[in-house]
DNA sequence: GCTAAGTTTACCTCCAACGTAAATTTCTCC
DNA sequence: GGAGAAATTTACGTTGGAGGTAAACTTAGC
């Protein structure tokens, strides 16, 4: 009698999706996204090729396993921070938290991983697809925040300088661990890098949004 | 006896190219970019299928011809500022410019285009590969101008800004197109909402590289 | 247990991407 | 102006991702 008694099928379910997620990266971070073949990774899960395209429609969503997560952390960052803290305070204190925790959502995913996406230009691609959806997520939460309509254009200028600010931070942090520095020296550098770059925003956006 | 007399085999190739590149344009316009093949380009151009993917390694590198242009459009701006101007009043000025000739570079496409490229998944990823290339142009262009290393992270800060204004504004008027408003409608609204945004970055940005 | 529902599988088509070699066109030099 | 050289276009074949369908199998609920 397990706790979380969801039934048996949805549990071998999420153990299939898991397996064959993990196999994917294993071979795309060995022999490369472009070379690695549906039916390699239906062998080594040792499924049907039919089973891995039923859960994984597009190749490339193998290799990013947890990108909900990634779209929504700035947007959640801004719906939950405190009462009399602006949303570029919020953003900044997050990344920094990020950087002391080395998270992998802020850019901390390993050289093998870091390689993988690096050496192909398909995973690269559906990396900015998914910078632009945590923007436009990030978007929605600001015309959340000010109360105003959700395309309102100034919460979407202000989004995509927020987001830009994470995103250049992001590729900073994979380009020093592709470069072969520890985390501990990547952190060191891109906390300084970091509080340079809220700091250039702060006369522009530290009063926007003060929740 | 031509004035460009290059030969008449690079003239062909031109002329082939040119034929293609707008055959392909004008069926994704009508049909759509995933529903139309490779093999219909081919027989609209009458050459062969081969011939297609010679020119273009990508399908939709069909769709996008200039290319270059849109990519280097704001490192040239920077490159070419008079002096004692900002990079910052440099790129508002430009974009000033590109609204009042309604100019397809910063987003006035045409309803067909705009929609072309919204259907497409493939087409949007693309166009976000393009716009990507032309922040890291204009990276490059504002270390030059500063006298900094290629990869100085301030300057890459401060271009994914200013690209994200552009990029920004560019959806904006591809948005407005597809809600069917006229180029000079368009022009009308975002003049005044370009003015806020970059309005914005002033504190930020305006004593930048003051060429 | 038995039946209904959901999951996995084998088999299928389509098409983009890529390679190779032959045929055709253009260029160059005599 | 014609012959050989070079480049382009073409036909043909292969691979692999994406998508559909229906049958075999597994689980859930009665």
């Amino acid at each position: 009698m397990s706790i979380e008694t969801t039934g048996l099928r949805e549990a071998k379910k999420r153990e299939t999706r898991q397996l064959i997620s993990d196999q994917a990266t294993r071979l795309f971070m060995t022999q490369g996204f472009e070379s690695t073949t549906i039916a390699e990774i239906a062998t080594a899960a040792r499924v049907a090729t039919k089973t891995v395209t039923n859960y994984f429609p597009r190749k490339e969503d193998m290799a990013f396993d947890h990108q909900d997560a990634f779209v929504a952390s700035l947007a959640e960052t801004v719906s939950a921070r405190p009462a009399g803290e602006s949303v570029l305070g919020a953003l900044r204190r997050t990344f920094e938290a990020g950087v002391a925790a080395q998270d992998p959502v802020i850019g901390f995913a390993g050289p093998d991983f870091s390689r993988m996406i690096h050496e192909s230009p398909t995973l690269s691609a559906c990396l900015r697809t998914l910078h632009d959806r945590r923007e436009e997520a990030l978007a929605a939460a600001l015309a959340e925040a000010t109360g105003s309509s959700p395309d309102d254009i100034t919460a979407r200028t202000t989004a995509a300088l927020l987001a830009a600010v994470h995103r250049v931070m992001f590729r900073r942090i994979q380009e020093l661990t592709l470069a072969g520095r520890t985390n501990d020296e990547i952190a060191a550098v891109v906390a300084d890098e970091a509080a340079d770059a809220f700091g250039l925003l702060e006369p522009a956006l530290g009063h926007y949004a003060v929740g």
